[in-house]
DNA sequence: TTTATTTACGCAATCGATGTCATTTAAAGC
DNA sequence: GCTTTAAATGACATCGATTGCGTAAATAAA
C-alpha cells in the first residue's frame, strides 16, 4: 500500500484502452497512432505515472542498480572510491546501493547474496579482511553476474580488477625511509591472506633487498583484523619495541593501522626516541596530526571510477566477455614530519 | 539470466504437483500432507531453492529492506549512525541499503524516490544541507511510507525523530568557553534553514545571554554548504579575523566545519594569537591534532540504533501510528587542548 | 448404504509491465 | 462492390510467488 502510484492498468481503464496499447504508447511504439499516444502521454503525466521498477526487474531480470560492497565507510579510501563509483554510475543512468561487510565474512556473504537475489545488474566489491573463501563470489560469477573487484581483489576469480600498485607503493615508501637513513624498518600490516597485504609486503622486502638490508622476520607483524581492534596494533607495536634491537621506523600496510599507530606510539613514548613512521592512508586529516603523517595515498576516487566503468562495460556488452584485464593505478608518497630524521 | 535459481514452477514440474501445493508445502501449510511436504522440502533443498525476493516484493509490496539516506559517509557521525542502524536491522531480519545525497537536494530526491519505488519498507533519513523543500518526503509520508528522521530532522513532517539535544550541546560548549574566560566567542555554522543549525545557534545565543554577554551578529557566520567547500570556511574565518575586535574563541556548528577550521586557522597564524576553538565532531582522530580538539560528541551509534528501532516499530505495527515522539540524546563535551587558555 | 465431513490438492487470479499473436477497422486496389 | 493490405488496437501469456475458492477422494457419521 505504500506507494500507490498509477499503473498502466489504471490508465488503460480510464482511457478505455488495453494495457498493451498503453504500454506501447508510453514506449512510443510505431504501432500506436499519434492521437492515442498523445492521450496516453498526457494522462500519464497528469497522474504522474512511473513504471514500477520491481515489476520491471521481475520481467527483465535487471534493475539498473549496481551493488557495492566495502568493508567500512569510515575508511576514507572506501568512501572516496564509492564517490568515484557513484559519479560514473549516475551519469550512466544506474543507481547504486551500498553495504558494509564490517570486515566480517558472514556479513559479506549475506550482503552479496541479498544484492544478487535482488537482481542488481552487477557487483563491485572489495572483500573483507576475514574473507579467505570465495565460493559466494565464484557462484555468482559462474552464473554470469558481472563482478569487478577493486583494491582487495580476489586473484582466483577471472574478471576485471582495479588496484593500486601496492608493491610499488610499499617499495617507494620503504625506499624513502632507507634514504632518510633509517636502518631498522619494521612493517605492521594486515591479514596475511589478503592479496594487497602480500603485495605490500613484497614491496617492503624488495626495497630492503635492493638496498642490501637483511629482512628480519621479527620486524614484520600481521594484524589479523586489519587494525580494527586497537589491541592488535598495540600488541604489534609493543612487541616491536621490546626487541633488543628496536626498529627506528615503521611502515604500516593498512589505513586503519596507520591512524591507530600514532596514539599508541605516543602512549609508549616512542616518538621521543625518534621512531619514524608512515603508512597507507587516505584520510584527509593526517596533515593535522603532530607529527603530521607521511603517507602513501591511493587515487581512491579514480579507482572507483575505473572499477565502475569496467563494470558497466561488462553489463552492457552484447556478448559475454572472456578477456579480462587488471587496471593498476599509481599511489603517491606524501612526505611530512613523521619521517623526518 | 543472471541468477537462475530453481523456481516453484520447476519444483512443481519435477514432482508432478501444482505450484500452489509446492508453495504451501514450503510454507508448511496445514493443508499439505506430511509426505508431500517432505518430498517438496527435500527437493527444494537439493536444488537450493530460494524464493525470488523481487517476485515477493511485487506481490507483497514489501521487501524486508530498509533504505538509509545520509549526506556523506565520510562524516563520521553518519558512518557511526549507520553502524547502529545496521546492528538493529540485522538482528530484526531486515537488510539495509544505503545511499549518499552528497549534500545535494537533487541527488537526495533521486535516491529517496529510487528507494521508495523499489519498495523499501521504510526510510531513515538525515536531509542534505541543500534541502529546504520537503515535498519529496511529504509525498511518501502521505502515502504511508514509514519514515524516521534523525539528526537533520524535518520539523514539518509528523513522524518519529531522533536527535541530539543540539541546543544543549552548543549551550554547554559555549558555557565552557565563557567559563574558560573567553569573551568574544564567534560561531561558524552550517546553512541557516537546517533545524540543527538553528538549535545550535539558539544554544550559543542562550549561553551568551545567560552570562550577560551581548550577541554580536558579525560573529555569527553561516556556511551554506556545511563546510563542504573549503573556501566558505576560509572566508568565514578571514572575515572574523578582519574584525576590529577579533574573536578569541570560535564554536563550530558542524562536523565538517570543525575539521576544516584547523588548517585554516594555522594558515592565518591565528592559533599563535591564542584563539580557542571547538566544535561538533565525531571524528576519532581529533585527539591526534595539535592542538588536540575540544569537541561536542554525539552518541551517533545510539542515535542510529534508536532511529532504526522506531522505524521497525512503525513498519511492524498493525494499525497506523498517529502519535509520534521525538527522542533526544545528550551530547557530551570533551575538553582537550584547543580550548585551554 | 447414504450422507456429511475431512483431507489434500489444483485452478486461476493477482501484483505491474512487456511482448507475441490475433483481430478489428479503414483505406486502397481491381 | 469485393478483396487485399496496412494501420491500430486488444487478448493473453509471461516473470515468480501467494492465496481464495473449488473439488475429488478418503474417511466418519447416520
Amino acid at each position: 500500500m505504500k506507494f500507490e502510484s498509477a499503473t498502466i492498468k489504471d490508465i488503460a481503464l480510464k482511457l478505455n484502452l488495453s494495457k498493451s496499447t498503453v504500454s506501447r504508447a508510453l514506449r512510443d511504439s510505431y504501432e500506436i497512432s499519434n492521437e492515442t499516444k498523445k492521450l496516453v502521454l498526457e494522462y500519464a503525466k497528469k497522474v504522474n505515472y512511473r513504471p514500477n521498477p520491481i515489476a520491471l526487474s521481475l520481467k527483465e531480470r535487471r534493475s539498473h542498480t549496481i551493488g557495492i560492497v566495502v568493508p567500512e565507510f569510515s575508511n576514507n579510501f572506501f568512501s572516496q572510491a564509492i564517490n568515484g563509483m557513484e559519479s560514473i554510475a549516475y551519469s550512466n543512468g544506474y543507481n547504486v546501493i551500498i553495504t558494509q561487510s564490517h570486515e566480517s565474512y558472514d556479513r559479506e556473504v549475506i550482503n552479496v547474496e541479498h544484492m544478487a537475489y535482488r537482481s542488481v545488474d552487477g557487483l563491485l566489491i572489495s572483500v573483507s579482511v576475514e574473507t579467505d573463501n570465495f565460493d559466494h563470489l565464484k557462484k555468482l560469477h559462474d552464473r554470469r553476474l558481472p563482478i569487478v573487484f577493486f583494491d582487495r581483489i580476489v586473484e582466483e576469480i577471472d574478471t576485471y580488477k582495479v588496484v593500486c600498485d601496492n608493491l610499488k607503493g610499499a617499495y617507494d615508501a620503504t625506499t624513502h625511509l632507507i634514504k632518510k637513513g633509517f636502518k631498522n624498518i619494521a612493517h605492521i600490516t594486515s591479514a596475511e591472506h589478503l592479496f594487497i597485504t602480500q603485495k605490500r609486503l613484497e614491496g617492503y622486502k624488495k626495497a630492503l633487498e635492493d638496498h642490501n638490508i637483511p629482512i628480519q622476520p621479527e620486524l614484520i607483524k600481521h594484524c589479523v583484523h586489519g587494525g580494527k581492534i586497537t589491541s592488535e596494533v598495540e600488541e604489534a607495536i609493543a612487541s616491536l619495541l621490546s626487541l633488543k634491537k628496536k626498529p627506528d621506523a615503521i611502515l604500516s600496510g593498512g589505513d586503519r593501522i596507520t591512524t591507530e599507530m600514532l596514539p599508541i606510539l605516543k602512549k609508549f613514548n616512542a616518538l621521543k626516541n625518534k621512531i619514524a613512521y608512515m603508512g597507507f592512508s587516505n584520510s584527509d586529516l593526517t596533515d593535522l596530526f603532530t607529527p603530521s603523517l607521511s603517507v602513501i595515498r591511493q587515487p581512491a576516487f579514480e579507482i572507483g571510477q575505473a572499477a565502475m566503468e569496467q563494470l558497466i562495460k561488462i553489463i552492457e556488452s552484447k556478448r559475454p566477455i572472456t578477456e579480462f584485464s587488471t587496471q593498476t593505478f599509481e599511489s603517491s608518497i606524501i612526505i611530512k614530519e613523521s619521517t623526518i630524521k
